[in-house]
RNA sequence: GGGGGUGUAGCUCAGUCGGUUAGAGUGUCGGCCUGUCACGCCGAAGGUCGCGGGUUCGAGCCCCGUCACUCCCGCCA
């Protein structure tokens, strides 16, 4: 018999009563009935009742035993009567019952349960990370990540992709991160980068001929964390592909993606083909480059409704600005007055001036005028009171708009954005007005948040789409300049031509984004292969060929040496799986995460280097005053 | 770098208007219990109310500072 088991605590099944086992694993959970014990033995592979009773030699040591010890047991499988079978179990046809038991390794009193699945402090959770992940989501999560990476290099394999490794020690690029540096003990005063991505690498892999490269590849910046950002360092399913247009790009990935998230939805529905939505049309419909497209809620412009109108406010900034734009949220199911004032207090909140709205209800029974004659019948109920309004001529079948702007702007404009918006009885509309430049980013975050708050988002499906025709430029405030909208590698629609003569704020880049769920889940380009156009669109942000050659170094070089066009893109992997899982925070799909402050409480890292250290790197700190 | 939230028993939390000895569940320890699968019953131990200062006759509660954790903004293609 093995030393430790001749199965797993997942595995024993009706077909095993009669067998004597020998099973190894942690002690979930002890009932002790005094006369009778059970104990929940788990491990990696599921759990198994083991039952010990007073005859057992083994019973008086199994009374000792506590939650999270690992034992050895050797039991004799038996079949348990119909009324105690466990359906929650998948061995809960069966018990064992312990004739010895050996501890292998005992446990102080826990500071994290492993047992149950409430909210523990993160720190405590970081710190004893070992414990946190034994825990059934967590490591359930765990297991689907690993499933999801195998996935992924299956699938990229299937559609004629290699996996290159790229070095993990390289230059500082020049994304726009901060790097991680290392220092160089060889080169006084010179450091190493971790790459942000392998961005220079994988082009340089098209360059060296090699065509369709993925890799699962570690990345490393050095910025502040988020939830749905991870600390430091984080995994991109990162690719590349020479001879191809970005309709190639999406044509390939597309299928790879799609069939992860089929893969592992679990039946929730995903998207099959993803609608293609420019950059500029996505920010006026959704308010974001990033729309949740479960949320069905769609922005539209409504200006000419409040151009010249009585609500003044909006009428005096569409005067007195030409860029002025009123956008309308429609908010059906939204039409009630504590709702648009829950609304109007966020954006407040939210350091907004406020929120306008209209709701639409069913005129209104005027106050003091209805004569009710007939009140022999008792008290008449509010329908009854309709009916004999109308019967009155004092009340209508008409649904008319509710709230101040509506009474400002009165009731023909008000029915033309109800018509324009497709909105009746009960439904709401909010507004918002200025340079759609500037508020389009609270236009989205206040379309998520009635869709929300209304339930109107099936949260229960993937919906999935390009984001394409990203701008290549963008205007940089701070420094008064144009500045490279996302990165300068990707190719410029237009070409040389478009550089030469256009407005470059209007040019558009081929730059595309996957988003799912209203997450960014992949970013991608055309590169710009051409040095001729490399050094034109940077002579257009203020850089000359000199910084072309210094900031891109090796690349520049291989792209005058014979570069195919090419183009890729990379998958933000802890996204995908963190929504796959339906999880809420990257740390819950991640083994071990820093801590918000990047702090690896675990490992206890980043720790001090020992004077030795730092005297072989030639360094000396200078700590800022404490 | 800035803003919000949280911090009370090993763990999850309650603690009223500032007023007696700071409570519950869970875990731990002890006792009882032969069919539980969140077993049950009885009992016990367990507290620097994050830390420091202040106001007050009196502070878990109010004020100031500070630390930790977290979320957001900046930042991050």
């Amino acid at each position: 018999m093995h030393r430790y088991r001749t199965h797993t605590c997942g595995e024993l099944r009706a077909a095993n009563v009669g067998e004597t086992v020998r099973l190894s694993g942690w002690v979930h959970r002890v009932r002790d009935h005094g006369g009778l014990l059970f104990i929940d033995l788990r491990d990696h592979y599921g759990m198994t009742q083991c039952v010990v009773d007073p005859d057992s030699a083994a019973f008086k040591l199994a009374e000792t035993v506590r939650s999270e010890w690992v034992v050895r047991i050797d039991a004799d499988v038996k079949a348990r009567s119909a009324e105690t079978v466990n359906a929650n179990l998948a061995t809960g046809e069966v018990e064992v019952y312990v004739r010895d038991l050996e501890v292998l390794s005992a446990a102080k009193e826990l500071p994290l349960p492993v047992f149950g699945e409430p909210d523990y402090p993160e720190d405590v959770r970081l710190k004893y990370r070992f414990l946190d992940l034994r825990r059934d989501t967590l490591h359930r999560n765990i297991v689907t990540r690993t499933k999801v990476i195998a996935a992924m290099r299956r699938r990229m394999t299937d559609a004629g992709f290699a996996e290159y490794s790229t070095p993990i020690l390289t230059a500082s690029s020049p994304e726009g991160a901060r790097d991680f540096l290392v220092p160089s003990r060889i080169h006084p005063g010179k450091f190493f980068a971790l790459p942000q991505a392998p961005q220079q690498y994988k082009q340089l892999l098209m360059v060296a001929g090699f065509d369709r490269y993925f890799q699962i590849a570690p990345c490393f910046r050095d910025e502040d964390p988020r939830a749905d950002r991870l600390p430091g360092e984080f995994y991109q399913l990162d690719l590349e592909m020479s001879f191809v247009t970005q309709e190639d790009v999406w044509s390939t990935m597309e299928p790879v993606i799609r069939g992860i998230f089929e893969e592992f939805a679990a039946g929730k529905p995903v998207t099959q083909d993803f609608p293609r939505i420019p950059y500029d049309t996505a920010i006026r419909k959704y308010g974001s480059d990033k729309p949740d497209l479960r949320n069905p809620i769609e922005i539209q412009a409504v200006t000419e409704h409040f151009a010249g109108s009585g609500f003044k406010v909006f009428a005096r900034m569409i005067e007195a600005d030409p860029k002025t734009e009123v956008w309308a949220i429609p908010a059906k199911t939204g039409g009630s007055r504590a709702f648009c004032d829950r609304m109007n207090a966020w954006a407040q909140s939210a350091g907004q001036p406020g929120l306008g709205y209209i709701f639409w209800r069913q005129e209104e029974v005027p106050e003091g005028k209805l004569v009710v004659r007939d009140i022999s019948q008792g008290p008449m109920d509010e329908a009854g009171m309709v009916e004999e309004a109308k019967r009155q001529g004092l009340h209508s079948d008409l649904v008319v708009g509710a709230g101040p702007l509506a009474k400002n702007i009165g009731p023909e404009r008000t029915e033309a954005i109800r018509v324009q918006l497709g909105l009746g009885e009960g439904d709401a509309c909010f507004f918002v007005a200025g340079d759609p430049a500037k508020f389009y980013k609270f236009a989205g975050e206040a379309r998520t948040r009635v869709g929300t708050e209304l339930n109107l988002v099936d949260t229960e499906r993937f919906a999935l789409c390009w984001i394409v025709d990203f701008p290549f430029y963008e205007w940089n405030e701070d420094e008064k300049r144009v500045d490279f909208a996302h990165n300068p590698f990707s190719m410029p629609q237009g070409g040389l031509e478009a550089l030469n003569s256009q407005d470059p704020l209007t040019i558009k880049a081929f730059q595309y984004d996957m988003v799912c769920n209203g997450y960014e889940i992949a970013s991608g380009s055309i590169r710009n292969q051409s040095p001729d156009l490399m050094v034109k669109a940077f002579e257009l942000v203020g850089l000359t060929k000199a910084d072309v050659e210094e900031r891109f170094g090796g690349m520049y070089r291989a792209f005058q040496y014979g570069a195919p066009p090419h183009g890729g893109m990379a998958a933000g992997v802890d996204r995908i799986i963190m929504l796959i899982c339906g999880a809420q925070n990257l740390r819950e799909i991640t083994l071990f995460p820093m801590n918000q402050r990047a702090e690896d409480l675990l490992m206890g890292a980043p720790s001090e280097a020992s004077t030795k250290q730092l005297r072989e790197l030639h360094i000396r700190l200078n700590l800022p005053n404490a």
